[in-house]
DNA sequence: CCGTGGATATCGACC
DNA sequence: GGTCGATGTCCACGG
């Protein structure tokens, strides 16, 4: 397009007529921007399951990537919303403008319709960037590996990611004794659900080494729960306090 | 406050200079208005994870409950966020504007850094409205208690929610035969989760009732997946197809 | 493509 | 406040 014009980055109509603001909507998509619209509106869902909300004002997102978010002003969570690989639909009936974001696999609809239009904007900028966290499972493992010691004195790593017919462990090695080690990494406090896994690692280990080999499961967390602790000391496996790595 | 123009339901400004950006997100935060802000900028995540974002065009959310999201063009999800009951600040710091949205326990801080602001803009209007959701779970039990023969003929209901040491049944009741039956329900499709919950259901209630008593357990869902079903023939349970109520 | 497990999960219910 | 289970979970990864 050789319209100079295409290259702005951002276009917002307040209080537009439903015809206007279905055209800058349209335009919007078409051009791959993000579109916000804020007003009054009544929101239908119908897919997977089945949801209504009244008429209230809300802040509805319409992304690129087929994905739609419906706000309100409370909430971490959208209260109403489509995943990506929608497709999305502005149109006008009875006066009103509808938005509706549409897909298949399963067949959902989510479809909002605005009594009244607050204001239409779309922003044709891209992100383009990667997001860097830090403080991972991987990290607790690193810091495990470089200082065996905190596990225990004496420990010495030998594998990581060792294969059992239970799956792969995370760090196995053997304490100062030379006896056997299982050691299963969560960065966060962990339930009963880690204590099985760490049971399976163990047994299916115990069986691929000898009929009467004795391992040892130690479980590395920054905390644990009280109904998990209760499980560990039941089968006979320990529990190690470690935080990933602070930065 | 007396100003006739407090009412008005949105303010919204166009590549604001950072001071009058900083100016309307306080007011908006202020009026416990929503406040979005769009624009080219870095973000900062420091609490139970730490996270850094390069240089980028993003959507800011900032809701009068204290949550904070912040929105490329692409995925459903926030690449970034903090959950309500947060403080959110805005400041201006090098010349820049810069949002903060902090909270204690845990310790969280979200910071944006704004190179360049794109529009900021503050939605007065409030929601009100209650999302209603069918075809739930709870439709599917409701369904099962007023027709127990699409579980089976002869099926009696005898409770539901009944409490066991694993957890609380969906529904509790016995066959033609008398013999107990323990009901697992899920809206939808389900793997070998399901298989391990209902399976901790029978056990739970085998010890609770009496040391030989048998107990049945039945899974009802939409459908079940291979691996699931292989689960449920190794460990002698059953399972019905049956999906929550269309409408 | 389906299935499985992780998450700064979030959210509600219950203790 | 914690603890645990459910979610229209979402999401990445592996078979």
């Amino acid at each position: 397009m050789s319209d100079p014009e295409y290259g702005q980055r951002t276009e917002t109509l307040q209080r537009p007529t439903p015809a206007a603001a279905r055209d800058a909507v349209a335009t919007g998509i078409e051009r791959d921007a993000l579109v916000t619209v804020y007003g009054r509106c009544t929101v239908d869902y119908d897919g997977r399951a089945t949801s209504f909300l009244e008429e209230g004002d809300r802040h509805v997102m319409l992304k690129p990537d087929g994905a739609s978010l419906v706000h309100t002003d409370e909430g971490q969570q959208p209260v109403n919303w489509q995943p990506p690989g929608c497709d999305h639909e502005a149109f006008c009936e009875d006066g009103a403008l509808v938005l509706e974001s549409l897909r298949s696999t399963p067949d959902e609809r989510l479809r909002v319709r605005f009594q009244e239009v607050l204001q239409v904007s779309a922003f044709a900028g891209t992100d383009e960037s990667e997001l860097a966290l830090i403080g991972t499972e991987e990290d607790l493992r690193q810091r495990l590996l470089e200082e065996p010691d905190l596990l225990e004195s004496g420990f010495t790593p030998l594998a990581t990611e060792r294969d059992t017919p239970a799956g792969a462990v995370d760090i196995y090695g053997e304490d100062a004794a030379g006896q056997a080690v299982v050691v299963e990494l969560k960065r966060r406090r962990v339930g009963p659900d880690a204590v099985g896994q760490l049971r399976r690692y163990v047994d299916a280990l115990e069986r691929d080494l000898h009929a009467e080999a004795t391992v040892r499961g130690i479980l590395v967390a920054p905390s644990v729960t009280d109904r998990a602790s209760r499980l560990l000391t039941e089968h006979g496996l320990e529990f190690v306090s470690l935080e990933p790595p602070a930065e």
